[in-house]
DNA sequence: TTTATTTTTGAATGAACGTTCAAAATGTTA
DNA sequence: TAACATTTTGAACGTTCATTCAAAAATAAA
């Protein structure tokens, strides 16, 4: 295989191949870390997920904290991805918020459920790397500034930037509280009485 | 000093003393695993906190993890009593809570703020320690029906099963969302926003 | 085939981890 | 003072941690 990477005016060959895909390791990784912490995942039990020798894991991502950093800000930008594709693939807004919060407590009856990566991130971390707290607390500005994007084409400024601030707020409540026991009966009901502005649909 | 610990039909003296108080030995170890977690404080953080050597620190508490059990059930118990206090000295149950709430928001802008340790325990070793998922799960269960409890005296039984829920809700929303960057304008009238039974005040 | 370049390998490294325990210190009783 | 029960001490232990790097393997161009 060639690749022809023009370098400084020269053609570059490579000579060897990667044996694997960085976007599947890096997916590896996410899991990983979301299940047990960055203190609590080793590097033993990264390279046995990866199924990569120490050498090529250090090679690929520098460090246990390059390698972090970079699985952290990948799950976040799906985050956002998925929030819109769900919003756009709903009758409107509203019921796609409503649905996206709805699906937060279900996820959280599967028996492997570990919450949200950037939440636990923000409460592992936030006293060993100050950097890491910005990191993450930028991602959910974009998080809301987000919602707050989609909630405009509804209300008003002012009323979406609140909204939008009551979203987030309940976003993490549920992640939290999905941890204890048992589901409401009725989620919906639960979460429209939290949010009752969630019912006025403008579709 | 002489303890007369009468065992077994005989008469125990104590022939040295304890130097340290255990009490105060688990508060510094509290505040410890409360800031940086479990997997991220290291013995040798505890023994600078608390003053103690290995071996007495090892006599008194058995291990790491006996410690840390020991911290977390002596900090569940301080919540409960905390809010019961606040309640009790406030001119309404209603006024209690929601100046309980309005305190979270104001507690999370000191520079050393580290948020609740049980949630944080439930975060950081869900997929550590089943045992330690249930204990949590259980002190807020407690908490729950504390609150419940308390909400019992103004409104119905069912309704108060409701608000309990809604409250736990917002204040693990509370408890994250304080993290990321500015308090709201007018914390009370954001709570009240998402909560707008607190304003019903039947003092 | 030789040369060039990149990737993989995995044993080895030093540091940090949680923990132990024999010896010393402590303070009361006899 | 001697005998004792209890606590403190802190060097040492074996393990696991994240990380390194010289050597081998891989692949394509010359």
């Amino acid at each position: 295989m060639l690749l022809n990477i023009p370098v400084l005016n020269k053609v570059m060959s490579v000579m060897a191949i990667k044996k694997f895909d960085a976007n599947v390791v890096l997916e590896q990784a996410i899991n990983t870390f979301w299940q047990y912490g960055y203190h609590g995942t080793s590097m033993q039990q990264l390279l046995q997920a990866t199924g990569l020798r120490p050498g090529s894991l250090y090679r690929e991502f520098e460090s246990k904290e390059g390698l972090y950093l970079l699985a952290l800000s990948r799950y976040a930008a799906a985050t956002i991805t998925t929030v819109n594709k769900r919003i756009e693939g709903s009758s409107s807004v509203l019921d796609g918020i409503k649905s996206i919060l709805v699906d937060l407590f279900e996820e959280a009856q599967a028996k492997d459920y570990c919450g949200c990566f950037l939440v636990k991130t923000q409460l592992e971390l936030s006293a060993h790397n100050e950097s890491i707290l910005t990191n993450v607390s930028e991602e959910f500005a974009k998080i809301e500034a987000n919602y707050c994007t989609n909630l405009k084409t509804i209300f008003s400024d002012e009323i979406s930037v609140h909204y939008s601030k009551q979203l987030m707020l309940v976003i993490f409540g549920i992640r939290v509280y999905s941890y204890q026991a048992e589901q409401p009966e009725d989620v919906e009901v639960f979460i429209l009485s939290i949010l009752p502005w969630l019912k006025e649909d403008f579709a």
